[in-house]
DNA sequence: ACCAAAACGAGAATCCATTATCATCATCGT
DNA sequence: ACGATGATGATAATGGATTCTCGTTTTGGT
């Protein structure tokens, strides 16, 4: 059966501790402060694992690879800082979105990201 | 001097039937229609020189790498249909959009992302 | 038509994110 | 505490997109 291993105990911790989506490598450079020994491997393997069981959500945003932050947050959309390249997020949503689609197109989904500095780099 | 080359001509001659973004993989595909002899290399290269000239525009999607299209249109948006992986443009916008970010953020550009299946596909 | 230089194109090389391998370690039911 | 086995982690391997290399071809000014 599945494991409770200190390993995914201090991801979990780092994807609930910062409210926002994180790329691997974020996730690995702070779990490391929880433990040390933790491994790039790992942090993909358990990533994977929160993401099938419905813990954690996939987000891809244009660029690099996926990030990953806790699953049961409500709707909401991200924010792509061009300086220190963190992902945050957006709360608001204009409602009437999924309407803007062609004739004939079936939306199930959308992902608005807005662009620029964060406040810690403007 | 830059040259008017056949394989530059078809690329914009792609780019300009398809208003839609482009994977470079469908621009060789396409222009090897006009230019049979045409190479992934070379669709690379002027697609980026178009760029960097302002005459074609990188797109962003999430997922794979960057699609290409004509720079000069106006303002729009995204469909990326699940099923056929093809991006369509939407050209409808709410206008608050960049009203959305938290306190202290700047936004310079927004990208709005729908997601289904497209009008052939559904 | 000539020719220097720009551009091409096939394939090798690179880059980056992610996954596989496998010997070693740690968890948990007993 | 024991031990079966799930998990880890260092590293190699993979996969896909993009770029580089370099010999050959094409363009455009003369």
């Amino acid at each position: 059966m599945q494991r409770d291993t200190r390993q995914r105990r201090a991801i979990r911790q780092v994807l609930k501790h910062f409210a926002r989506p994180l790329t691997p490598e974020e996730v690995l450079d702070n779990g490391q402060r929880i433990v040390p020994s933790l491994g790039l491997a790992t942090v993909y393997r358990n990533l994977k694992i929160l993401a099938r069981e419905g813990w954690a959500s996939e987000v891809q945003l244009p660029g690099g690879g996926l990030r990953y932050e806790l699953a049961d947050r409500p709707h909401h959309h991200h924010f792509l800082c061009r300086s220190c390249d963190q992902a945050f997020d957006v709360h608001r949503c204009p409602d009437e979105i999924e309407e803007l689609a062609p004739e004939g197109f079936e939306v199930d989904s959308h992902e608005l990201i807005l662009f620029g500095r964060c406040a810690a780099c403007a």
